[in-house]
DNA sequence: GATGAATGAGCCTTCATTCAT
DNA sequence: GATGAATGAAGGCTCATTCAT
C-alpha cells in the first residue's frame, strides 16, 4: 500500500550509502587512509558529522565497505571485457590488457585509494578479507587465458609465469602512470603491455597490439 | 669485541640514531605506518620515548631519516653488484636480478616499511624528496644496461619498455611474495624474472638465469 | 524562571561558549594564563576537555575570545556611563572616574586575566588586536572630555597630559588595590583619584568629589 | 696558598651566575616567562643546557635569583640619586623624577622581564618575597620626599596620596611607552611626570621641571 | 532519518630535571 | 666545572563514538 514511501525511503538508503562511498573514495584519494576522518567524508557528502556512524556504524565498516564496492565494480568490468571477447584466447588476452587501461570505473582517485588499502600492513587482513575472492579469480582467469594462448598457439612458457609477467607489468605500469614525478603518457604504457604480450607470444602480438589475422 | 658504551645508558649520537632507525623500520612494519607512535619505536628500542624527539625532532623527521636511509642502503646494494659484474651488460642484467632477490638489506620489514611509504597519497611528496634521487638513479642504470644489451646483442626493441617490463616485473613480485595469501616461492619468482629476461633477450638469458657461453 | 536546556547534557552553542569564557577568566586568575589548562577550564565548567577545543579550536583562539569579551564588556559599562552623564565635561570626568571603581563588571578576577594578558610580551600582539581598537577609543574618550573641561573651565593645561595623569593614576590604583602586599582601601583610592582630579581642575573638584555648584 | 686559584674559580663561579642572569633577563624580555626555558637561557649564554641547573638547581631559583638581581639594581640607582639630591626636598623629588627616566640600569629588556614577573598571578608570591622590601623602601622614600615638600612648601595635601598619584603616573608611562602600539616620546612623558608636580606643588614645579629659585 | 553537542582515549611534543662521562 | 644524553610528567589537540534532541 505505501510501496512507493517505502521504496522510497529504501531508495533514500542506498543512495545515502553509496553516496557515502563516493564521499570516502575521494576523501582517501585526497588526505589519505589514515588522515581520512569521518567528518571529512560527511564535509564531502555534505551531509552531518553523525550520519556516517548511523549508515555504517563504524569507521571499520565504512571502509570494508568501500573496498568491496570497489572490488566488486572492477570485477564486473574484466568479466564484462572477457565475455564480451568471445571464445579466442587472443582476443580475450587482447580485452584484458585493454580492459586495464580504459576501465572507466579505474579513476586516479579509486587507483590510489585502492594503494592505500593495501600500503600498510594492518589494512591486509581486511584487504583480503574483501577482495582476496575478486583478486583470485582475476589471477585465474588470466592464467586460463595464458594457458589456452600457450596451448593452442605452440608456446612453449609455463602459463603462470607468462600470466605473472603481464599482469605485474600492467599493474606496475598504472602506479608508475599515477605516482611518479614524471610519468610517460598512457600511450606508450599500452605499448609497453603490447611489447610484453609480444615479447612472451610473438606470433600473436606486436607492441602496437593484437596481429590482425 | 664487546661494543663499549653502546648499550648503557649513554650511548653515541651515531649509534642511537640508528638504532632508533632500525626501531622504526620494525615498528612500521609491525603496526604501519599511521599507526605507528614514537612510544612503540621508543618501546621497541628500548629507550624513552622523549629521546626519539631528543634525536630526530619530530615524527617527519623521523620518518624522513628512516627513508632515505633504507633507499640510501639499498643503492649502496645495487650499485655495489653492478660494479662488481664487469662491462658486459647481460652479467650486468643479470647482476641487477640477482641483486633484487639476495640484497640482505631488503628485510622483510623493510619492504613492508617501503610499502607503506608510497601506498598512501599524503607521504609521496616525502618519498620523492627522499627516494627520488636514487630511484631515478635505479631507473637510468637498468636503461642503460637494457639498451647495451639491445645494440651489443641485436635484438630490436625499445630500451625502456624492455628495462621497464622487467622492472616492474620484479617489483610486483616482491609485493605478491609479500602480501599475497598464498604466495610462490622466492625460486619461482626468481626463475620468473629470468623467464621475463629470456622472453625480451632469448639469445642471452633463459628461465634458469644466465646462458652459458 | 528555570533556564531550560541550559544545564542539560546539550547546552546551546553561545551558552556553553560564555560558560567556557567565565571559565577561563577564573582560571587564569587562579593559576595565570601560562599555566591555565583546557582542561582547567573545562574542570572549572564541568565539562570535558574536548569540549573547549570543540567550541574554540584552539588554546589561542579561546584565549582571544575571552580577551575580546571582557575589553568588550568594559567598553560597554564606560560608554555608558558616559552617556547617562549628559553634555556637562565636569559631570562626564566624575562618571568616568566613578566608572572605574563602581564597574561591577571589572571584577577582582577579570582584573587579574586582563593584567596577566600584557604582562608578557608574546601576549602583546594579541592583546592590541582584540583591545587596541577599545582601548584607544577608551584614551580617546578621556581626553576629549579633558580637552572640554579645560576649554570651558578656562584652565591652562595639555588636555593629553591631564588626561594621562588622571588615567595611569586611576589603572595604577587597581593595580596597587589588588596586588599589594598591604593595600589601602577603596574609598582611600576614589578620594586619590579625586585629589588628582582636584589638584588638575581645582575649580570643579575636591578630593571628595565634584563640586557641588 | 693557593689563593689565586681560588679566586680564579669563585670569579669564575659568580661570573658564570651574573652571565647566566643577563641571558635569563633577555630571554625573558624576548620570549615571556612562561615561554622562557632553560634551553633558551642557556643558548643566549652561549654555555651547556645542563650547566644552568648546576649553578641555579632549579628554574625557580633562578628566576627567583634574576628578580632579586634587578630589584637591588634599582634600588641602588634610586637611592643613589637621592643621597646625591642633598637635603631639599624639592630637589629630592626632582631627583626622584628624573631618576626613573634616566636610570640606565632599567633597559627595555628589564622591564619586560619586570612587568612580566607581576604579570601573573602565581608569579606574585616570588616577587614579594624578592622585591617587596625594596619596594616598599622605595615608597616610604617617596612618601616622605613629599611629606617633607608639603610641610616645608605649605601645601595642603594629604602626603600618601600625593606621592601615589605621582608614583603611579611615572609607573604608568613607562608601561604606556613600552607597550603601546604609537608611543609618544620620552621627552613628552617626562613634562607629563612635571606637569604632575606642577599640579600638585605649582610654587615649585612646571611642566618643564623644578622651578629655578 | 538527521543533527551536532559531548565524551574521553590516545598521540605528538615540550621541557625541567637527573646523571654518566 | 661542564657537557649533553636520557627520563618522564604534562599539555594541546584530534577524532571515533555516543546520544539527546
Amino acid at each position: 500500500m505505501d510501496q512507493p514511501a517505502q521504496s522510497g525511503r529504501k531508495a533514500s538508503r542506498a543512495f545515502r550509502r553509496e553516496q557515502l562511498i563516493e564521499a570516502t573514495i575521494a576523501t582517501i584519494a585526497r588526505k589519505g587512509l589514515s588522515q581520512m576522518t569521518l567528518t571529512d567524508v560527511a564535509v564531502a557528502a555534505g551531509v552531518s558529522h553523525g550520519l556516517v556512524n548511523f549508515h555504517f556504524q563504524s569507521k571499520d565498516r565504512l571502509l570494508a565497505e568501500t573496498l568491496r564496492f570497489m572490488s566488486d565494480d572492477h570485477r564486473k568490468n574484466w568479466s564484462a571485457a572477457l565475455a564480451a571477447a568471445g571464445p579466442s584466447p587472443a582476443l580475450c588476452l587482447n580485452a584484458l590488457i585493454l580492459c586495464e587501461f580504459n576501465d572507466v570505473s579505474q579513476t586516479p582517485d579509486r587507483l590510489t585509494a585502492w594503494c592505500a588499502f593495501w600500503g600498510e600492513a594492518q589494512n591486509r587482513p581486511l584487504y583480503l578479507e574483501q577482495c582476496g575472492d575478486n583478486d583470485r579469480t582475476y589471477i585465474e582467469a588470466f592464467d586460463g587465458v595464458c594457458r589456452r594462448l600457450i596451448s593452442e598457439g605452440g608456446y612453449s612458457l609455463v602459463p603462470e609465469r607468462a600470466a605473472r609477467i603481464l599482469r605485474l607489468s600492467i599493474e606496475g605500469m598504472w602506479l608508475e602512470l599515477m605516482f611518479s614525478a614524471k610519468p610517460y603518457s598512457g600511450t606508450e604504457a599500452l605499448h609497453t603491455a603490447f611489447a610484453c604480450a609480444a615479447a612472451l607470444f610473438p606470433r600473436h602480438f606486436t607492441s602496437e597490439g593484437l596481429k590482425a589475422d
